[in-house]
DNA sequence: AGAATCTGATTGCAAGATGCCACCGGGTTG
DNA sequence: CAACCCGGTGGCATCTTGCAATCAGATTCT
């Protein structure tokens, strides 16, 4: 009867900050969603031995499965490998694009981020809302398989911030080599 | 000598999403932040009985002494009772305004919010970049203490929100009497 | 065929975080 | 001088996290 009490969802309150919180406040799921999304890593194998900062199995299991629940991702089977499942960006995954360009603006002004893994965020945040719509849409086809009429044969954000990524490392190791050298 | 092992600093890696979860990454932090700086709630009795979603006095503690070792806010005591603090936000959370428009944007359209609530979210989300800082302008004023040329006696950005919020509240608390009297 | 490997997980356990509530010592107010 | 307000602490039960070992089925290698 008391419409503020649900069976299942005894929120905090309704507020849409406070209501994100408890979908994405914790140190993890954020983690899950941009390795799908940055670096296409669809397989639960991919996402535990992918990422930089080392999640548990136990960890991945239980964020993919709430992630499942709350409806920002689904999981199909994967039809070249009876056990292997798909993990996909569902649209309410994919319009966390510009929160993702927001906070990685804010993180790379404000905290002490290497630089290779900052310059995508440098990219996506300057690109702004074009950009963002863009990536989206790509999302979009990879992840909910919509072909798209247009942009055939064009690189896609993804691999332009990518290639953003590779080539700030290889400059960097380059760098590293000549110094080592003693070239200054 | 190894650059990754700083002394107090074990970050999971440098990456900007990660470094900000690392700092904002929990359910409680950014809900503090949201209520000093759309709330205006600058004391610590204040953010602990303010908020709806009910805070306990000792993670209320222990956030706002992470996020004032982290910089995202600053202490002071109050001149006219020698028990205050009174908690500012920084230029580095004041720049959250941003993060905030684009968490709330996507909350408001994908989670069960009350409208109330969102209503503040939406203007924030409509307004654009402009208002993102207007309202930024705003708090480097009362929380920085910067005087600003413009605007003298304008409604200001914060009030306007809050305006906004109080009328939806106001409206629907007339339409529930409304109702009840069967006036449909 | 059989062994090794790879798949998406699960379990046990220790440590830490959270939530709740009572309480504290000092300052202010009536 | 008593009542109340102030920012904050401490105890304690519960929930969450982190880590390593492990699992059963599917696939690949030899």
């Amino acid at each position: 009867m008391n419409e503020t009490r649900k069976t299942a969802a005894p929120h905090r309150s309704g507020c849409p900050i406070n209501l994100t919180l408890e979908v994405l406040g914790d140190k993890w799921s954020l983690i899950v969603v941009r390795d799908m999304m940055f670096g296409d890593r669809r397989h639960f194998r991919e996402l535990l031995t992918g990422s930089e900062e080392g999640i548990a199995s136990n960890i991945l299991a239980d964020r993919l499965r709430r992630l499942l629940a709350e409806g920002l991702v689904s999981k199909a089977d994967d039809p070249s490998h009876k056990q292997k499942s798909i993990y996909s960006l569902t649209e309410k995954g994919i319009e966390l694009v510009p929160v993702f360009a927001m906070i990685g603006a804010w993180g790379s002004k404000w905290l002490p981020v290497s630089e290779e893994l900052s310059i995508r965020a440098k990219l996506l945040a300057e690109g702004g809302p074009s950009l963002w719509d863009a990536f989206m849409e790509e999302l979009r086809e990879t992840h909910l398989g919509l072909a798209s009429a247009q942009n055939a044969g064009e690189p896609g954000v993804r691999m332009r911030l990518q290639a953003a990524y590779e080539e700030v490392l290889a400059r960097k190791a380059s760098t590293a080599l000549a110094s080592r050298a003693g070239v200054v």
